[in-house]
DNA sequence: TTCGCTACTGACAGTAATGTCTGTAAAAGA
DNA sequence: TCTTTTACAGACATTACTGTCAGTAGCGAA
């Protein structure tokens, strides 16, 4: 029996967002997508499917395909910026690097943000940047967190300031391209897989910050020999 | 004054090349499309201009335009599994590091190798992996080869296997993610960016090996205090 | 309640890409 | 020279994806 007009609907024919909502719902959907089925995943028609609407509606969010995508690469880029920054922020990176790198991991593992940057990556790559704001800020943003954290921690400034953003810049390539293929190049499967991969990262987390302290163990037994 | 057909042609009509030959020159052109123009470049009628051939003819050889893409990952896989281990066993890679990390570097830039894997990754990862080879055995036979060269070299078997193939894992990881997106993480441009690229090379190459030689320095200076 | 704004939709248009079909021509072998 | 094989091309079919357009409906403001 079809509803009568009487009283007020309780459901709208349509539900209506605000276009921030809106926007976001859609830039999620997209992500999924591609995280999921690959770049050939993103369809509008698909897509609008998965928000609910119809697929000219994301057209008038964002104008065209291309604006989407370009939509999805800022906030991509933005998001792993706001991450790292985070992670650098947090007290629990004090001590160790250790949940460094696991988190930065966790992030580039986490919605297909790696598989995001290494499109946008991909095809922008040769061409300018279509970004509303610029990648190379993240390394500069993230070696200047670092380098005060350093000297508030230790009150030691580090020689070379390339060492830092060298390992920013190892830290972030590492965890991309082991978040791209580093499932099919471990030998093992299943739960072995996801422990390997847990080992890998706290290799790496001691190896980038390792040398500092087994210099330290140098110094200690340097002076130990001497003071004997 | 059109040719008569009286002399057998010089230059006939169309070009006949082994099926072989063909594979590899349209193999060829899809890459350098995937490299230069992003995945969107890859059309079969592009493609076919590019090698000078109508589009149905890929369709002959590849089947498919999937049927190509596969070819293209597992041609992309192949020579990487081929160049590492080439990488490995010539003697220039015997005295440090820096030459495997430089070669495996120019590997992944040259020809978008890098762009090529990356978006086999994206396209395949999350499904069945649909190769006619395994990349995990990439990592095995890497690990063995390195395990070999390390036994032969010093005569020292060493303590940890996961530490040999965690290494590897690394540079490919590292070499594959800075190729995507190195450049744009740089602060710098220009020569510069391209001085700073080697130098981060360098010093990946160095952080590798680097914890054996300063432990050997740690054991150095330990024996004298303990000689003298 | 009325009005205006705009998020949203259905139907359609245009286009471009893959894939099929039928036939042609260039080699290789007999 | 005849035959067989197969690399290759032109024309067409089909599909499907993006983008347009005119109109609808929900929500806030007056």
């Amino acid at each position: 029996m079809p509803k009568k007009s009487h009283p007020p609907r309780e459901e709208p024919l349509r539900r209506r967002r605000s276009a921030e909502v809106a926007r976001k719902e859609i830039l999620d959907a997209a992500q999924r997508r591609l995280a999921e089925g690959g770049p050939d995943a993103i369809r509008l028609q698909d897509i609008a499917s998965d928000v609910g609407i119809a697929h000219p509606t994301i057209l008038h969010h964002f104008g065209s395909r291309e604006g989407l995508l370009r939509a999805l690469d800022n906030r991509a880029i933005r998001a792993l910026t706001e991450d790292v920054a985070a992670m650098i922020q947090s007290p629990a990176s004090a001590q160790s690097g250790v949940d460094l790198v696991e988190r930065l991991a966790q992030t580039m593992d986490q919605q297909g943000l790696a598989r995001l940057i290494a499109w946008w990556a991909m095809r922008d790559g040769p061409q300018e940047a279509a970004l509303d704001l610029d990648p190379a800020d993240l390394v500069r943003e993230v070696s200047r967190l670092i380098d005060q954290r350093l000297e508030q921690a230790e009150g030691v400034a580090p020689g070379d300031p390339e060492q830092i953003s060298f390992r920013v810049r190892l830290a972030v390539a590492a965890m991309l391209g082991d978040a791209l293929i580093g499932d099919v190049m471990s030998p093992a499967s299943g739960q072995a897989r996801s422990d390997e991969k847990h080992r890998f990262r706290h290799w790496l987390a001691e190896l980038l910050l390792g040398d500092r302290q087994i210099r330290e163990e140098v110094a200690a037994v340097a002076a130990a020999s001497n003071g004997d």
